[in-house]
DNA sequence: TTGAATCCTATAAAAATGATAGGAATAATA
DNA sequence: TATTATTCCTATCATTTTTATAGGATTCAA
């Protein structure tokens, strides 16, 4: 299940993307907006800034913003910040590859091999998708 | 991430799939072989049995086998039964549909429609594989 | 100087997951 | 019939993750 964290930083996002000026949005109005807890949405924007596509402000009319089109915002980016790995095994993940312990031969174990099918599926699914594909 | 029910009950099914006799198989043996609490595995066996394709037999000699040809075991029973529904939010789930309750309009949800292509496209997959699939 | 905002970090509360426990029921077989 | 090996059932404990809150530090415009 998708977690909240991950639903309210793409509401934000989305939010953001629909607005006409690119003037920073205090994090307030974003919230108040999207039913969302002002403080955790706080969190999770502060962990997206790390993206390079959303810029903030500080002080007085401060807030966020996008700093790139929306067609240049890439969900395999956005998923991964805020949802953490894509695949649902470490061991068939590209960015966060790990071993499995209990595992003896990564080739011949049957969960490998259907999470990577599973992986692949949903890789092709956001790497064709931008924030703008969810735009109206 | 794919909880560990999921996947000590998929390597269970596959260690199942690759008997050559169809005699019952103790869970013992299978804790053993793919290194799994057996107590856990208990429980997670016993889930499965509700999808007809697995049957089990009490007492002595007795154990787990499989019913069908892993060529009839479909992966959408198998991941709905072990992990719960394939969609990500329960608003584009086909088996366990609930609305959101934050959302005014599904239609118009950014998260809805990604989480639909990705639901689309996981399902695909699991329509497309049975357990057959996931053996050597 | 004041007020409105982000930034940062800690922590508390709640939920989900993983694991264990103990015995009841069942069945083969000696 | 007694024994042994197994599944079945349900409860509970422990751990981890998620969700949410708190409080102040920092920044900046007016």
């Amino acid at each position: 299940m998708l977690s909240k964290k991950t639903k309210y930083g793409l509401k934000a996002l989305t939010y953001l993307a629909r607005q006409k000026r690119k003037d920073p949005v205090p994090i307030a109005e974003i919230a108040k907006h999207e039913n969302i807890s002002q403080k955790f949405l706080e969190n999770i924007l502060l962990g997206l800034r790390s993206t390079g596509f959303l810029g903030s402000k500080k002080g007085k009319g401060g807030g966020y913003y996008l700093i790139k089109d929306p067609s240049e915002v890439p969900m395999t980016t956005v998923m991964r910040v805020l949802e953490g790995p894509i695949a649902m095994v470490s061991c068939v993940s590209l960015n966060f590859y790990e071993e499995c312990e209990d595992c003896p031969d990564e080739q011949s174990c049957s969960v490998h091999r259907l999470m990577l099918m599973v992986r692949d599926s949903t890789l092709e699914v956001y790497r064709n998708t931008s924030l703008a594909d969810l735009l109206d």
